[in-house]
RNA sequence: GGGUGUUUAGCUCAGCUGGGAGAGCAUCUGCCUUACAAGCAGAGGGUCGGCGGUUCGAGCCCGUCAACACCCACCA
């Protein structure tokens, strides 16, 4: 048994725990007597450190880890990272920039070499971060995304689906990231706001001296038109038949095309198309059989189609053109425009839609397969509800999925390509002469093996005993803003390759943000280290307010004034315990006690207890840590440390009562103590230490019980008789400026047989709480305190302003007037008498009694005062 | 152009299936009462964004408007 220091000290509380838990194994699954539960830890990218929100993602999963362990599971956590393909060779590239070095130099092997160095320095980091969290993760189970046993599983769905003719390889267009120069998907795509300008050009028509004006957004994609288009019920353009128009940048000639899909009213009805730099210009390229001209470079800048300006970058290219056709008299216009304009998710390049060969998922039967399960209530339940609407609307209008990445970190695609031929094998092993061959030199967006998480940390494609035992997981928790990027991709793909959902439930949280609620960025460098909060105020703080100061589904703010009130939390905690423990002495032994024999206020907090165990259970089945946050800091704070000890210390001083005291100070801390152990695992172990009879760990604790009683209600309505009671003559010492050494006298006028037998058992310990004495005088002009049992009067009559008082009792039976005649509207409704429920209408009819007594007791107090006036 | 969320006390936010508005912080008053002054006891403070509707009864349900935020979408 440990003792506790004076003071809370969370650096010292938070030391050498968490090695512990790991290297007894209290976070290793596999105890296959108990009933599996299994979540996979959303594996975080190894680019660089823990922030914020994975310390919010994680506290949040820690929490139902731990409570379902406590609860008898055996809980499968599983550790894992992501080897986030463009995120983290983006960040390598420039670290090896910043050394001088090209990574064409050093070439691919090379370049992997230093990624792997890369990763593990970087994993090394997160594990430390996911300790000093406290997450309870297993780690004989930790996976990564581009592992061997990964890999396998990635290239054997890889070719499962190609044979199935899911997978395919074709030119379309796709987003170009000129930096990263990689092909993304159109979710890596984020389209911003942008003002720029739409350019009016003339485009003089075939031997003409009439032109027609066309607007562009981009200049400098005319060097790869092909056409002008024109809507066929446009009537200003009827007589452009078979015309020809020059295209000003080139001087090429453009055939003028008719399709419904120009917009009349927009611009000047006339659009250039560019099918080989734009997604609308392919469609209308491939339905009119146009050419396909690319015209800029992988790098983004312009190739030999644009003449002079070869080798130049597409923006400067736009600039000297725009000034070329301007000196030519070929700009009608310029006007600033506003418009979308799609970025790179990871370099923030403005991206290039390009023509480009590229390897994708055919989407559309796998959504469906995943609609119809989810439509027929075989799909996974969304914690909020409402995330399932966003879920089903994204998969019911999606697109393929363009798969292959210009990059060397990742999963190099089993595609090999025979040498001098069309010949495309696509398996799972290299092909045995290899030699005639040349694999893909791609690899797969970091998302298709992400997306196979759930199945392959627990050992798929084999069918081991994890598999059987994990599979599907129980729960996914992640933020809303990868629904689509993750939660979406791990259903299709575990639709189709185990027919089963990945897991049952889905709970989506918010985000964490600044504490002037903007989004924690890098460009505003105002995000939030987790490692520096927790130095400040401990991992159990910083835990206790993440998980208790949020909504589900809903972005909250970081508060450090919410931390530090979650520090004070655990400090009264720490105090209360060494209260009780001081008090339960070294030589205590556990007992137990009989119930029925308990005095009111034991009774009272194991009834308390009872409550809160049922609703804090209830709540975290919900995911409704808000509300779990709330019920415990009323229980902890109000009941135990308020009520329950500042009453027990009257108990403790009796050898009567004493022993039945301890023994129930210790039940209702070590309640407390497990109850909090979800939230604040560091902490709570630390008193869990201290309690006599301990085990080695409170990992290897169960969740409290309820204890079965039947004289709750009783028990809760006499000590509420006393709360009242005690609050009023605190309230009336402070009016009247009476020390607590001046005792009272209080005469009481009951009501109820429930008064007498409190009166009969407490008087004493209502007394002494109180600094009171109940005598049976009763003083005319005593003070009147009216409850629904009984009448205190208390005679203390002393420089009594009886104007004052007048004022005061008026206004108080203002208040029941208003009661009273509140109830009595209701209850002289006859339609709310015909058609509210029963005990609705008798729980109004027993308020009207009270307050009829309550105004009563109110009026005679007053007739008294104006009489003596 | 669609869609979602938010709007509750001075500030930050809870309020679960409709049945008398809550917390933390801040404010005011009084306390160093030996678990805790990072504390204790008491108090004040809100026509729950506006309007309309359903209901015996609405912060909660429906409609509408407004402000803010976010997501999706190929208008050159």
């Amino acid at each position: 048994m440990k003792t506790l220091d004076v003071k809370y000290d969370h650096i010292k509380v938070e030391e050498n725990k968490y090695d512990t838990w790991v290297k007894e194994g209290y976070f290793t699954a596999g105890d296959i007597t108990k009933k599996p539960y299994c979540v996979v830890l959303p594996p975080p990218n190894v680019t660089g450190m823990l922030h914020l929100g994975h310390a919010y993602n994680g506290t949040l999963q820690d929490v139902i880890m731990r409570y379902k362990r406590l609860k008898g599971y055996d809980v499968l956590w599983v550790a894992g990272m992501d080897h986030a393909g463009i995120a983290t060779q983006a960040k390598i590239e420039k670290k090896l920039r910043d050394q001088g070095i090209n990574k064409y130099d050093i070439g691919r092997e090379e370049f992997l070499k230093v990624a792997w160095e890369w990763k593990k320095e970087y994993a090394n980091t997160i594990r430390s971060q996911w300790k000093k969290i406290g997450m309870s993760l297993d780690y004989s189970r930790e996976a990564f995304t581009l592992d061997d046993k990964r890999n396998v599983a990635v290239r054997k769905v890889f070719v499962s689906l190609y044979e199935k003719g899911y997978i395919y390889r074709k030119e379309k267009i796709i987003n170009w990231d000129p930096v990263l120069k990689t092909a993304l998907s159109n979710i890596e795509v984020i389209y911003k706001e942008i003002e720029g300008h739409m350019y009016y050009f003339r485009y003089y028509l075939e031997n003409s001296n009439d032109y027609i004006i066309v607007g562009t957004t981009r200049p400098e994609t005319m060097f790869g038109d092909v056409a002008v288009v024109v809507n066929p019920k446009d009537e200003r353009y009827q007589h452009l038949k078979d015309k020809k128009v020059i295209n000003p940048a080139n001087d090429e000639l453009l055939p003028i095309i008719f399709d419904e899909y120009v917009d009349i009213e927009f611009a000047t009805g006339a659009m250039k198309c560019t099918p080989a730099h734009d997604p609308n210009d392919y469609m209308l390229g491939e339905k009119h059989h146009l050419k396909q001209i690319v015209c800029m470079n992988l790098d983004a800048t312009m190739n030999a189609r644009a003449n002079k300006y070869e080798g130049m970058d597409r923006f400067k290219c736009r600039e000297e053109l725009v000034k070329e056709l301007t000196n030519k008299g070929l700009v009608e216009k310029i006007e600033t425009h506003l418009h979308q304009v799609g970025h790179s998710e990871r370099s923030d390049a403005i991206v290039e839609p390009m023509l480009s060969k590229q390897w994708f998922v055919s989407m559309k039967k796998l959504a469906k397969n995943t609609l119809d399960r989810q439509k027929n209530n075989k799909g996974v339940q969304f914690f909020p509800a409402r995330f399932e609407k966003i879920f089903i609307q994204w998969l019911e209008n999606i697109e393929d999925w363009c798969v292959s990445r210009q990059l060397w970190w990742g999963h190099r695609i089993p595609a090999y390509y025979k040498k001098g031929s069309d010949e495309i094998l696509v398996s799972f092993n290299p092909p045995k002469d290899i030699e005639n061959y040349v694999q893909d030199e791609d690899v797969l967006d970091t998302w298709f093996s992400s997306a196979l998480w759930p199945f392959t940390t627990l050992g798929w494609p084999e069918i081991t005993d994890d598999y059987k035992r994990y599979y599907p997981n129980d729960l996914l928790v992640t933020a809303y803003d990868i629904i689509f990027f993750w939660v979406s991709r791990m259903m299709f793909e575990a639709i189709e390759f185990t027919d089963k959902v990945p897991f049952k439930q889905v709970l989506i949280h918010g985000l964490i943000r600044d504490e002037q609620g903007r989004k924690m960025s890098k460009s505003l460098g105002n995000g939030i280290d987790p490692m520096e909060v927790i130095d400040k105020y401990g991992a159990d703080a910083l835990r206790f307010f993440l998980a208790t100061n949020s909504a589900p589904g809903i972005d909250f703010r970081f508060s450090s004034e919410k931390i530090s009130s979650s520090w004070n939390f655990i400090n009264k905690i720490w105090n209360a315990a060494r209260f009780v423990l001081m008090n339960l002495g070294a030589d205590f032994k556990v007992t137990g006690f009989d119930y029925d024999k308990l005095p009111l206020m034991d009774k009272w907090m194991v009834v308390r207890l009872n409550e809160a165990i049922t609703n804090i259970e209830e709540n975290l089945e919900k995911y409704e840590f808000a509300n779990v946050g709330s019920y415990l800091t009323s229980l902890v704070w109000d009941n135990f440390c308020s009520w329950y000890i500042e009453i027990s210390k009257l108990n403790l001083a009796n050898d009567k009562t004493k022993e039945a005291t301890k023994q129930v100070l210790y039940y209702a801390l070590k309640a407390i103590i497990i109850l909090l152990h979800p939230f604040v695992p560091f902490v709570s172990e630390e008193l869990y230490q201290a309690l006599p009879e301990a085990k080695k760990s409170i990992c290897l604790e169960t969740w409290p019980t309820i204890l079965k009683v039947n004289d709750s209600k009783d028990v809760n309505k006499q000590m509420n008789e006393i709360i009242e009671l005690t609050t009023f003559i605190r309230n009336y010492r402070n009016t009247n400026n009476i020390k607590n050494k001046e005792i009272l006298e209080v005469n009481v006028e009951q009501k109820s047989t429930l008064i007498g037998q409190l009166l009969d058992n407490y008087a004493t310990i209502i007394e002494q709480f109180n600094h009171l004495k109940f005598v049976d005088k009763k003083d005319e002009n005593a003070t009147i305190l009216a409850t629904e049992n009984a009448n205190y009067l208390i005679n203390y009559h002393k420089d009594v302003d009886v104007e004052a008082e007048i004022k005061k009792y008026e206004a108080e039976l203002e208040k029941f007037i208003n009661e009273v005649n509140r109830c009595n509207a209701m209850l002289s409704n006859p339609r709310f008498l015909e058609k509210a429920p029963e005990n609705k209408i008798k729980e109004e009819k027993e308020k009207l009694q009270n307050y009829l007594s309550r105004k009563a007791s109110i009026e005679e107090k007053l007739k008294e005062l104006k009489q003596n006036k």
